[in-house]
DNA sequence: TTTGGCGTTTTACTATTAGTAGAAGGAGAG
DNA sequence: CTCTCCTTCTACTAATAGTAAAACGCCAAA
């Protein structure tokens, strides 16, 4: 007999799935987790849970927040059911998303200015003269790609980029010197994307959310990588 | 004698303090976290602590990640810990790491102190279970040039290019998709020397310091582009 | 139709984390 | 001298995140 055209797992099923990416789930987890109110899966008549590809998404979206991030279930909870109901998971370190309170951007690279979102929107005229760039040389980063407007304005990352060219400018290197950066970037871009497609072709809101967490994370490790191997060529004795 | 001259807090005073950030603090809480090993105060001859601008700054960092990230004690002072080393803390599911005010260690207490501070050294063992890596990986990773010892010993930069490998490979990112990581980087390092070497070319001491100083500036420059171009590729509505 | 494996609930128990409370006493300023 | 702040120490507490076991139901294959 033909076993496919089960269109659920049962919790079993769904233990086995998950052993892979955490060795540490059980059943009397999955059981606890939906007794907390973080799952909901459906029951047969007789009240065997049916656990969906969606359910399964989730699942995986609860316990990778709380091995990676460390957030409790009661905040991977209020996460999830702003998620349900279409809002974006308030990012763990957030204050408050909803702020009305227009708060003064903190825009050197501060201490803990670690706005995620920060949603900072700089004009043209305003980006050149918090970088220091004059409008030729952001001409010219503009042709290679480095930065980009997001519809008439600049954000937060368009920032670092011209800061950090702007100060390189004061050193002597130019912007041509720099546009192997950018294909470096974009070869990790290219990597980090291969790991998260698979994620994010499932199509339920909480594979989007969990692709969201695995890409910042990568992008967090590439990042530290690429400064380790510099630091370390620099140190080694090679001159 | 008048009284302000005193260049440290008593535990009171530092209570005040945080009261306006942390209204839950208490003067318990904070002989807590010092009994976890979080904050170690100097004390005066007659056992009270003394607490210096620097432990205030380390005490506002713990009780920022614990109430705003929800990051368990354990983490907090892994975190610490690394920050004291001089490595950037791992980064729990953020991008950008936050940095408190580097607190200056002085360990006076012990009469044979290793001036270590930065030094890290490690065995090839050490190195292995610090990072979690298993042999074969290291010597992969040797045979790219991602790490190499310097004598017997490997250096912070190698444990920290050793971890990040490391958690990557928990991705399934292996190390030969990370060859270009390499390249890029040592064009990086190329394009930096081309600075410093006329800088290095004179012969004083205080060239040499100079050019110290300017190649880490140039570094630290690269990776804050490096890290903008990154971020900036990743947010951008792509595909 | 029976049997073994998976599933169900409920209750009780456990470990860890993050503290608090209070007793008993020392230190220091007025 | 006294009052307030500080010290350690021990014991207790609350919340979180489960686990273990008992007692029973469902169902598929032999």
């Amino acid at each position: 007999m033909s076993v496919p055209a089960r269109a659920y797992l049962s919790i079993g099923e769904v233990l086995t799935k998950l052993r892979g990416d955490f060795p540490d789930i059980t059943i009397s987890k999955i059981r606890f987790l939906e007794s907390e109110g973080l799952i909901e899966p459906q029951r047969t008549p007789s009240g065997y849970r049916k656990f969906t590809s969606a359910d399964l998404d989730r699942l995986r979206y609860v316990l990778l927040l709380q091995r990676d991030q460390y957030l409790p279930l009661r905040v991977i909870k209020e996460n999830l059911e702003a998620l349900d109901r279409g809002l974006d998971p308030a990012p763990a370190g957030g204050v408050a998303s909803p702020r009305p309170t227009l708060t003064t951007v903190d825009h050197d690279a501060s201490p803990e200015s670690f706005g995620q979102s920060s949603e900072l929107r700089l004009s043209r005229d305003e980006l050149l003269s918090a970088s220091g760039l004059v409008d030729d040389q952001l001409v010219e980063l503009e042709s290679y790609g480095f930065i980009a407007p997001r519809g008439r304005h600049y954000d937060a990352d368009a920032l670092a980029v011209a800061k950090a060219v702007a100060e390189m400018a004061g050193f002597g290197i130019e912007a041509r010197h720099l546009r192997s950066f950018k294909s470096a970037a974009d070869r990790e871009i290219g990597l980090i994307e291969q790991v998260i497609t698979p994620i994010n072709r499932q199509k339920s809101a909480y594979s989007k959310a969990r692709a969201q967490e695995v890409q910042k994370q990568i992008a967090s490790l590439s990042i530290r990588l690429h400064a380790g191997l510099v630091r370390a060529g620099l140190n080694r004795p090679r001159q």
